[in-house]
DNA sequence: CATGAATGAGTTTTCATTCAT
DNA sequence: AATGAATGAAAACTCATTCAT
């Protein structure tokens, strides 16, 4: 207790150029993991490298946190997508195949897949954050599931149907599979292919199940 | 301890016949709002118009408390449904709609409706829960749909599909919205129709967006 | 949940000529083995044989029975002791040999040796009964021994020592054996055998270890 | 007695530097005081003049601070003692004496006397703290006082007596006077005088009681 | 009298947040 | 700026005691 005197003098290490983005991607993993109320802002610190009270310098709360997880998540993904639709040349069936294959494969194993899942279990806690999420997200990407679909329409490729509620059919099943894989996928037998998957739920999209 | 034995404590009001289907109820509709975490005991026992302490004269734990909640409210949901697909005697197709029409319709509006969302949101904190909940509900229900594109298949109805993965979109789509009915659907400035959704999502799953 | 009411018959059994000396007894026994505070009525009430409501009857509170405990657990042995002394016509030594053998050995194998430990672990909680015990007990047993002490001093027997601080040297030594009994015993590798723990007392109280 | 209330200050301000020690030190009186079971945590923290969080940053639970307290305070007693017997040169009596004063003595007015009627008190509660406390403690004292008496043996001073059983004689009137000390010394219209307590032990051992 | 379901005050422990260094 | 020791509010769970039956 008293034998290392000398050893007073080992004083606080300094890291410089703390990285906010490194603490984000850090609590996204442990959001993930445990859950908002189960991570410790310590676990956070540790997780990013950090000290528990550098987090406070860039995020005053831990709400704050969240809410810059979900954002830095996010909008990037969202956006990728507008501006694909925006580009994309092709027919509307090959737009969103490659927009399901493009989203959710690229996404699949990597944290980002589960803002969504995150937003859904905890948003409870934080009065403005799910509306927030829902309508810079959420109807975002309805906009542009409906956009493709109304592309598909005018050019005689789709039939004539229920746009805005086809539109929720489709993200549905794509989302879900995704909140799935950060619940419950390490109990299923049969873990889920995505490529397999976007493929089928095209297929079917596309031709129904009757002959 | 020290005991106050100066003061008597007020006369306490006594409930005769607790039932304990009341307290599950009350921490349903808690669990649901506030999540689990942020759920306290004492909210549950206020909400069910009961003591603290009684609520644990019959749940031992918040966790055992949590998982009578998910047996009562999903356990008789599937058994109907497998019940149905059993004795069904129509074709595939009306069999679907009836199931799709019956349990999203029937549960909708009953707290019975967020238990998955429940389960997705907080299962971290129970380790065999989520395992137990995916073996039970997710697989059985699964398997139900499974079923019925099989029936649909063998009667020459539907296409030859590749059954377990058109399972999972059919079943991700409906799940999805009860999730969302859960989380989100208050800040939605188009709620979702229920009816409206089934019929869309029967519609398109049947024929297909293709002309 | 409806399916017997047909056994709404099963009432509660009554039973009759409860004692509470019976209680008394499960009690004492529970409190050495657990401490006051880690003894709850239920156990002491299902110990007993009896309802834990049935204790309220004969015993206000936890504490009041506490002291029933402790009351009737050495108010008779010391008045054994009084008696004995009282009646006694040998010599002193033979006196101090008998009462020693008599209550040493006698209460060694029964629970009301450890009352002495019960008072001592617990008495915090009950701010009057340490004193009560310490002059209705430890005072009157000072007192017996301090008589015998006396007696063997006028007879000429024993030398004229300080007969105070001698009683409580042979005290001492008597109760702390007593109170080991019933905390730490088990660990001891070579338990204390009573008839050779007093033998070798009496040895060395009357003739002393120098040469 | 003891007259920490004067050390009452409010303390808003953070304090740097705390001593497990003091911690150690105020859990030790409180313990005492109430018994392990009354005492709260924030109890000790207010008497140490630190935070309830603090004191977890020390000790994990309050058994660790309880076998903290007690490590502390016995373990370098025994040392002492085993020390003086290594180098002491005299007599066995003188050695006896000079032990039995230096050790009751110089203990009797702090805290650490009180260990030992702790660990009888509330050993209960920590499986493994009894058997601990008896091994690491209790056996080195025995040890220790056989080892002296075994020397007068040797050198003539003693008579051939049953040294494992005298030891626990003398062992067991000294220690029931630590404990009576922390019990119920205070209801005592004669409390004992230390001093005078070890001549008469000594003058009974050495001397006997007959003529 | 006897029962045991119901009550709710009380305690340990955790962890977001602060601030002296 | 960066650190991490210190703070203290909050919540699950226990159990002495009551009282409808």
């Amino acid at each position: 207790m008293s034998s290392h005197l000398s050893a007073q003098v080992a004083r606080r290490s300094r890291r410089r150029d703390i990285d906010p983005a490194e603490v984000i991607a850090a609590a996204l993993e442990l959001f993930l993991q445990r859950g908002f109320a189960a991570t410790r802002m310590e676990d956070v610190a540790r997780a990013a490298g950090v000290s528990k009270g550098a987090i406070y310098l860039y995020f005053p709360t831990k709400e704050a946190l969240f809410r810059a997880v979900v954002q830095a998540g996010v909008v990037p993904r969202i956006e990728e997508a507008e501006a694909e639709v925006a580009n994309f040349a092709g027919s509307a069936r090959e737009l969103l195949s490659s927009l399901m294959h493009g989203l959710l494969l690229e996404f699949w194993d990597t944290p980002s897949s589960g803002i969504h899942k995150l937003v859904i279990a905890d948003a409870h806690h934080f009065p403005g954050l799910a509306a927030e999420y829902f309508h810079d997200i959420s109807l975002r990407a309805r906009d542009v599931m409906v956009a493709i679909i109304r592309r598909g329409i005018a050019s005689g490729e789709f039939r004539d149907v229920d746009v805005e509620y086809v539109a929720r059919v489709i993200l549905g099943a794509l989302d879900q599979q995704a909140v799935l894989r950060h619940s419950m996928q390490a109990h299923d037998p049969e873990p889920l292919q995505p490529e397999r998957f976007v493929d089928v739920t095209l297929d079917l999209i596309m031709n129904g199940l009757l002959k």
